[in-house]
DNA sequence: TCAAAATATGCGAATGAGTTGCATATGCAG
DNA sequence: CTGCATATGCAACTCATTCGCATATTTTGA
């Protein structure tokens, strides 16, 4: 456990969004000026490996992360202002499940993302 | 309509998989040996944006393509073999819109993936 | 507590998918 | 068939992310 880590960590845990690489760097210079892209670009990968953070792809090409302890989420993206709401569903959960059964699969992980407009 | 687009659609209508740019390059040689790849980048954002295509991310680095003229669906990808199955589901359509209209949005578009392994 | 071994860091260079500038080639309208 | 608009090939570029390497920090174990 490096002040390098330590300063990333806290980084994550103050972020109630869902930061890219960049922002999780500015914000962690904070706690450790010197700190370095790189050092966090390896320490996300070995967050991620670890499983402790969940690194998502909203499609503007930087990937996203988010502490993983929260309780099973899916994403919604508002278009018109690149807001991202979490949202989660037992019936969704439990037909993703069942739809892999059907195909003859047991569902290891999923992604899904809904891009929506406010409704006027 | 030029010689280059006729031999990246050719290559595209023979794909019965969910190609990337540099397969659809491959295949495209065999009408237009002569082909770039940055002419296979434009056109299939071109038709990307056309909408007669469909761009994925399937998580391994390169966006993979398909015809956009098929029945709504979504994807499973088989983890131990890479294969990606299409599949169906009229509730799951019906329960993304529903969410997203308890949300307060229209939705626009969507994205699910499932991740599994097949059942022993 | 301290030195050696192990691991992480910072830097800049490298990677790899995708894009772009530009001179040339091709397609299409008249 | 000519002229102009558009597309192409090539090589150079971008941008997020990774890597090599020399140095710095942590950990281990006596």
């Amino acid at each position: 456990m490096t002040t390098a880590r330590r300063a990333i960590l806290r980084a994550l845990e103050n972020s109630e969004d869902h930061p890219d690489a960049l922002m999780l760097h500015d914000r962690a210079k904070e706690f450790d000026p010197t700190i370095a892209q790189a050092t966090v670009y390896r320490t996300m990968r070995l967050l991620e490996q670890e499983g402790l953070v969940e690194k998502h792809d909203f499609g503007n090409g930087r990937a996203r992360y988010e502490e993983a302890e929260k309780e099973q989420h899916d994403h919604l993206i508002n278009l018109s202002t690149g807001e991202i709401i979490e949202f989660h569903d037992t019936n969704l959960e439990a037909l993703k499940i069942e739809i892999a059964k059907r195909l003859g699969f047991d569902l290891k992980d999923h992604r899904l993302e809904l891009y929506a407009v406010p409704r006027e």
